[in-house]
DNA sequence: CTGATGCTTCGGCCAGGACCGAAGCATCAG
DNA sequence: CTGATGCTTCGGTCCTGGCCGAAGCATCAG
C-alpha cells in the first residue's frame, strides 16, 4: 500500500562500491553473514553494519538470525532482476573511457562455473545455452527464449517434468547476459531446472563462500555425453 | 568490448534526486533540453549541466544538439529496462516507514493517461489492459503475456497487422506495473504497437512538455466502443 | 562462571559532491 | 553590428555520508 520509495534512494542504496559489491556477493541467492559480507564489501564490520542496516531498511535484503549469526539475503527475485538489469547497463555503458579500477580479474573458477541466482553461469552456462540453441532444443531471442517440440521430449528425458501449471507465473526460459563470457545463459524457470537436475545427477557442487561452482568428474563425463561439451 | 562501469557508478548515477528526477522526465523516450531537463530535476541551470554531462559520461543518455538547444534522451531501451525495473523495486520496498517526501501529489492529467516509454499508462493504460484480458484477447501473467488466437484475429480488426518475423527480438507482450495505479499495464511490441495504432486513429494526443496524453473527443467514443471503457 | 566470537553503536574524522550565482561562449534574431 | 536566449564553466560554500577504532551487547563454548 505504501508509497514506496522515490527511486533515486534505490539508486543511492546500490550506489556506494561497499554496497554494491555486498549485493553482487549476495546475487546468486545464497544468504550470508554479517562477517563474509564486510569482506566481500571491503570494508570494516563496523562500516558493514551499517551499509546492510540500509539496505534492510530500504528493503533490499532481508535478514534472519541465526544463533550468533546473521543471515542476509536478498529481499525478492524482484531486487535481483533489478541488479541483473544494472549489470547489463554497466557492461554496455562507457565505451570510450579508460577503466578506472574494474573488477581487478575474474578468478578462473568462477569465470569457469557459477551461479547467477538460481541458474548457471560462467563457460559452463553459456556452453550449454550455446548447445541447445544448436540442437534446436530452444530459441532464444533477445528478451525471451521458447521451447521447441522437440525440446520438450528432451528435457522430459533429461529429467525435467513438463510445467503442471502457472504457465506464466515466471517466464519460462529468459537470455541473461554472462557477466565474465558476455554471451547470453539461461535464466528464468528452465534456467533455475536445469541448474537443479545437474545438482541432484551430482554433477556439480556450489563452492562454500563463493558463487563458484565445481564440476564433479560424474559431471564432467555427464555434461560431455549430454551436451557434448569438453570442460577443458 | 570495455569492461563496463562498475554497477556502482550506475546506481550513484540514479542516486542523486536531482539526476533521478530528470531520468524519470526522460522515461517516456521522448528528447528533452538541457531546461527543461533543469526545471524537472528541480535545480539552478548550471547544476543541471553538471548532471547532464555526468549522465552523458555514464552512457545513461545521449545528447543531440540542434542549434541552440541540446536534445536529451535516454541512450538504449536498456536504460529504460533499469529504471523500470528500478520503480518496481521502489514500489514495493519499505512499507513500513513513513515517507520522508515521496511524490507529493500526482498530476490528474497523469494520472488520467500518460504513455511509459512507448506504451501507454496511467487509468487508460490499465484499463485496456483489464479488458484485454477479460476479453480473453491476451493471457497476462507475471513477467510475460501471451496472445490467444482470437486475440490475434482481433488485434487484425483493430488494424495491427501480425509480427512478421523476429518472433522474439523484443518481448511481444510484458505487464509493466503502473506508477499511479499499482496494477500492470501491457508493454512490450504489442504495448507499443496499440499506442501507436490509438495515435494513427486519432484516439490520443501527446501532450507538449509533459508525459500526459490526451484522449480526444473520438476516442472517447473509440475506447468506449472497442473496449468499452467511460473514461470520466 | 570466563573468555571467545559475531555483530552493532558511538564518536570523530574527512572528502566528495551537490548546490548556486556570476561570468563566459555559442547561437540566433534583428 | 547589438542584444536576447540557451547552455556551460568557474569559484566558493556547505553538508551528507562513508570510514575507522574502541567500546558495548548478545551468544556460544568451556
Amino acid at each position: 500500500m505504501s508509497a514506496g520509495l522515490p527511486i533515486s534512494e534505490i539508486g543511492a542504496l546500490v550506489g556506494d562500491p561497499g554496497r554494491a559489491n555486498m549485493l553482487s556477493a549476495l546475487f546468486d541467492g545464497r544468504a550470508l553473514t554479517a562477517s563474509e559480507l564486510a569482506w566481500s564489501g571491503g570494508v570494516a564490520a563496523s562500516t558493514a553494519s551499517e551499509h546492510l542496516a540500509k539496505l534492510v531498511a530500504g528493503g533490499l535484503i532481508s535478514v534472519a538470525k541465526q544463533g550468533r549469526h546473521r543471515y542476509f539475503r536478498l529481499a525478492s527475485p524482484e531486487i535481483a532482476r533489478m541488479l541483473e538489469s544494472m549489470m547489463v547497463v554497466a557492461n554496455n555503458a562507457d565505451p570510450a573511457e579508460p577503466r578506472r579500477r574494474a573488477t581487478p580479474r575474474i578468478a578462473p573458477n568462477l569465470r569457469r562455473a557459477r551461479t547467477c541466482y538460481d541458474h548457471l553461469a560462467g563457460q559452463l552456462g553459456v556452453g550449454i545455452a550455446d548447445r541447445l540453441v544448436a540442437q534446436d532444443i530452444v530459441v532464444l531471442g533477445d528478451e525471451a527464449g521458447e521451447l521447441t517440440q522437440s525440446g520438450l521430449a528432451w528435457l522430459e528425458r533429461f529429467g525435467i517434468a513438463a510445467e503442471p501449471s502457472g504457465r506464466t507465473r515466471r517466464l519460462l526460459c529468459r537470455p541473461c547476459l554472462d557477466w565474465s563470457e558476455r554471451r547470453p545463459h539461461l535464466a528464468g524457470r528452465l534456467g533455475a531446472a536445469l541448474c537443479r537436475r545437474c545438482g541432484e545427477l551430482g554433477w556439480i557442487e556450489r563452492e562454500r563462500d563463493s558463487r563458484a561452482v565445481l564440476v564433479t568428474p560424474s559431471g564432467l563425463r555427464g555434461f560431455a555425453e549430454v551436451f557434448g561439451l569438453s570442460l577443458a
